[in-house]
DNA sequence: CTAAATGCAAAATTTTTGCAGTCCC
DNA sequence: GGGACTGCAAAAATTTTGCATTTAG
């Protein structure tokens, strides 16, 4: 997983940082969508030189370049995914986890006729929002 | 219009005062999905003496008791829309432009078995993103 | 060696809060 | 009249930037 990220930073000339490695294997194995704080509170036990700053420019970087999504919320805070493949989520009103899950049937529909003239879309994605399991007790 | 949102404020037990109804009528004429900041510029313009923060309570009460709603971005600004039904959203990468659309399919679809666990589902819908028509010039 | 990336500090942006005065009900 | 709301100012939270130094290629 390392080497696919170490070679998609190749291919768009990126240079690769321990610090860029770091964030991204953070991220990677994060499955709770993390703000560059989260991440940085993280990092900083195993980093203890790395700086906010270096995090936030290399969130930036990498969504740039498409090797991370900057997840679409309504908090204040960005948040973050390593997961490419086509995926949807949903987002619980009271703790506020996003859940992935996959929807074929979703995928596979056409948009609606009322868009045809909009423009291209490359992607198409469901939001879910409701009260988890956990919540919900 | 403003008397339905008049009444839904009583209703909640909110006050109905001149700037939450200019923060409201604004938004509610707004088309373009605009953040506290843009609310504030125009408002500024009728409503010498508003203030910023003064939106900001608005909005957030408003969200609170569901007479709005905080729209998803991947921006830091938050942006807020006064339509309540249900509808979906296309956003322009390029221009940052969001486009209303309703999709019956998509509302009718039952959500995949993989949820089925997840809790309980109250909303539900689509983003797509791409590239809009005057942007693809 | 060189351009790009980092760390630090400082600034900019966005949002929230405390408090005194004002206004709706 | 009383509690909720507003405006002001100040603070908090989040993100970005300038610059000297370090590092990958």
């Amino acid at each position: 997983m390392m080497r696919e990220f170490e070679n998609a930073c190749r291919k768009a000339d990126l240079k690769v940082t321990h610090q860029r490695l770091e964030v991204y294997r953070e991220l990677a194995q994060s499955v709770n969508h993390p703000s560059a704080e989260m991440l940085y509170t993280q990092l900083i036990k195993k980093l203890p030189t790395i700086s906010l700053d270096t995090i936030y420019r290399a969130l930036a970087t990498f969504e740039k370049h498409h090797l991370i999504t900057r997840v679409q919320t309504n908090k204040s805070q960005a948040r973050y995914e390593a997961k490419m493949e086509q995926h949807h989520h949903a987002v619980c009103s009271i703790c506020g986890t996003i859940t992935d899950f996959t929807w074929d049937y979703f995928d596979e529909a056409l948009v609606p006729e009322e868009l045809n003239g909009w423009g291209i879309v490359n992607k198409k994605n469901a939001v879910l929002e409701g009260i988890c399991k956990a919540c919900s007790r």
